[in-house]
RNA sequence: GACUUGGUAGCUCAGCUGGUAGAGCAACUGACUCUUAAUCAGUGGGUCGAGGGUUCGAACCCCUCCCAGGUCACCA
């Protein structure tokens, strides 16, 4: 909370406190019966106008143009905007016209929330507006907003563009720059079709635990926390996949679950540290059936959105259509560098890398290695959905091994606009062989790779009951989003991406100003007025500070007590 | 983490070679009964991200730090 207030916010209290005044409440408590919306009224009025003749609308003030004894405003609702149109003579049909005068014209300001009551007509310039009958002031506004102004034409002026604000205050980003609502709209739609299309096919959303003491399912640095009671580390999941296998080991044939995820890692526009994946298995599958599944899925989800399974992505039109390309790893990097990686050993690997110019270090094993070819080599060229197929068996510890092809395992990833959007395996089911993958795996977390996952012993004491043949898919939802919405950075599918903290308006000491006796709540007052040290404050005048304490206090309509004047001349000693 | 661009009024931004901090919108006072980026007249509003340095003098030059964007690196 800071004292240092603006001009505008200070005017803005005042004005709060005169509405108090007048007997009017400025956050009254009931409830407020709205009829009507902005955007019913703007789409449907001229078709159907005996149905406009009394409506109530609510909204926040967002433009004002007074003209006398006559006003036109714009109210802003859930749906849009819509004009309204305030004769003084109207709503204040009697001698008194201090509702219009003074509460209208005077106290309330852009940002407000009113509700309308009036009907709807068509103004001499041919603009839909509600002529207002009763105004009833819902919620003050004390901060200013942005004034963005948008002529006819969409063109924008004055703009709230600043992403840093926009992100940290997304309240306000929302409010005054309300195209972006419909990010946020489309992302629960794909959410809520997805999860339609899950419920249809007869599998069920489970809920599993965040807080895990082993964090396995993926190979990401993890957030640590404690559990003070039990007196024991937790980690926040990177994955949910091995709790989600232990249900079907339960005897679900099919569970699935929206959840977020935590990784500790770097932070840009495609990787936020907390995220929301969907993972889903389902019991008697293997990962060609989920290829088909993941098809009708997403182009379910693409005409949910878009109306039709195209997509428009920055330069690329994107067909959600099954069925997709089918590539598989070694066939794809052989296509887009003309080497063939299939039969090649660590060494002839490392090679391959220097030859490419590709960054590698000596914890990389097999695997690892032609992970970071396809990275550098083909990913960016998927545009068009693709599924690359067929993994080598190192970089995949929890998918079972190929049928028919010896060193690589049955997964596919979903590679769309050159991003992976979705992880599939036909999931690994042998206890035995599980346990010695997650074994190797910690041989790779010894020579120093810190992602390598960890074993655990409840997950492997699940599969030794017996798990059913299963495929397993992860889809990674804000990528997928981005896609469907056309954004470029996560950020913007993201309500609330994460930030660094916000600097504290400088903070002088105020224990340096307590230890002189100087009460907290004053100390802010003190640097309003220019004292930022317990020395500036020391070679002032004492009574000149008494008089202005007393005089802030006035102006900045402080609700504290006034010290007495020996304690202020006390500060001085 | 590296490089790079930026941080000036509530918002969007100017600010030249270092010489008294500016505009538009918003706010305030006034005029105006169909405006719509309303208009007209007038007024107030600033820790120039923070701290140090150079200088007679710093928004501007130098150093350190903070925050954000972009690019790259890292990262299923």
């Amino acid at each position: 909370m800071s004292i240092a207030l603006s001009e505008q916010e200070i005017i803005r209290r005042e004005s709060l406190q005169k509405l108090r005044e007048l007997g009017i409440n400025p956050y009254p408590a009931e409830a407020f019966d709205v009829t009507a919306w902005a955007q019913d009224i703007n789409d449907n009025f001229e078709a159907n106008p005996d149905k406009y003749k009394q409506v109530v609308i609510a909204g926040r003030i967002m433009t004002r143009r007074i003209m006398g004894s006559a006003s036109f405003a714009e109210i802003q609702d859930s749906t849009g905007r819509v004009q309204i149109y305030i004769k003084r003579d109207d709503i204040c049909p009697g001698e008194d016209k201090t509702l219009y005068n003074t509460v209208f014209k005077k106290l309330l300001d852009i940002g407000d929330y009113v509700g309308i009551k009036g009907y709807v007509f068509l103004t001499q310039t041919g603009e839909i507006s509600v002529h207002t009958e009763e105004l009833i002031v819902l919620s003050k506004s004390l901060k200013p907003l942005p004034v963005v102004k948008r002529e006819d034409d969409g063109t924008i002026h004055d703009g709230f563009t600043d992403p840093e604000m926009r992100y940290r205050q997304r309240y306000v980003d929302l409010t005054v720059n309300p195209e972006y609502k419909n990010i946020f709209i489309n992302r629960s739609k794909v959410i809520s079709s997805m999860r339609n299309y899950f419920n249809a096919q007869g599998w069920m959303e489970v809920e599993t635990p965040i807080l895990q003491p082993v964090h396995g399912g993926a190979a990401a640095r993890p957030f640590a926390t404690h559990h003070n009671t039990l007196d024991m580390g937790l980690f926040l999941r990177i994955a949910n996949e091995l709790y989600l296998k232990r249900l079907i080991v339960a005897g679900f044939d099919g569970v699935y679950e929206f959840g977020k995820m935590f990784r500790n890692e770097g932070m840009d526009r495609t990787h936020n540290p907390e995220f929301t994946a969907m993972e889903i298995y389902v019991a008697y599958k293997d990962y060609i059936w989920m290829m088909a599944m993941v098809e009708e899925c997403l182009e379910t989800v693409a005409k949910a959105v878009h109306g039709i399974p195209v997509v428009h992505v920055g330069q690329h039109e994107i067909n959600f259509a099954g069925p997709y390309e089918k590539l598989s790893m070694y066939d794809s990097i052989l296509k887009y560098t003309g080497i063939d990686v299939s039969a090649m050993d660590e060494e002839g690997l490392r090679k391959v890398c220097a030859d490419l110019a590709i960054e590698v270090d000596a914890s990389m094993g097999k695997g690892k290695l032609i992970d970071e070819i396809f990275s550098a080599k083909v990913e960016h060229n998927l545009i068009q959905p693709t599924y690359i197929t067929d993994y080598p068996i190192e970089m995949t510890p929890l998918a079972k091994k190929h049928r028919t092809k010896d060193g690589l395992v049955e997964r596919f990833e979903l590679f769309v606009n050159g991003k992976e959007i979705a992880n599939a395996y036909s999931e690994l089911n042998d206890p035995i062989d599980q346990r010695e993958r997650l074994e190797e795996q910690l041989i790779l977390a010894g020579r120093g790779d810190d992602e390598a996952m960890a074993m655990d012993d409840d997950f492997l004491r699940a599969l030794e009951y017996g798990m059913p043949p299963t495929s397993g898919l992860g889809i990674g939802i804000d990528r997928l989003v981005m896609l469907m919405t056309n954004q470029s950075t996560i950020q913007e599918v993201l309500f609330f991406p994460q930030m660094r903290p916000e600097k504290k308006a400088k903070a002088p000491s105020i224990e340096d100003f307590t230890n002189i006796g100087v009460p907290a709540e004053w100390v802010p007052v003190l640097n309003k007025m220019g004292f930022n040290t317990v020395e500036e404050l020391k070679a002032g005048n004492p009574n000149k500070v008494f008089n202005d304490l007393g005089g802030m206090r006035k102006k900045l309509k402080l609700d504290i007590t006034m010290p007495v004047k020996e304690t202020v001349m006390a500060w001085f000693e």
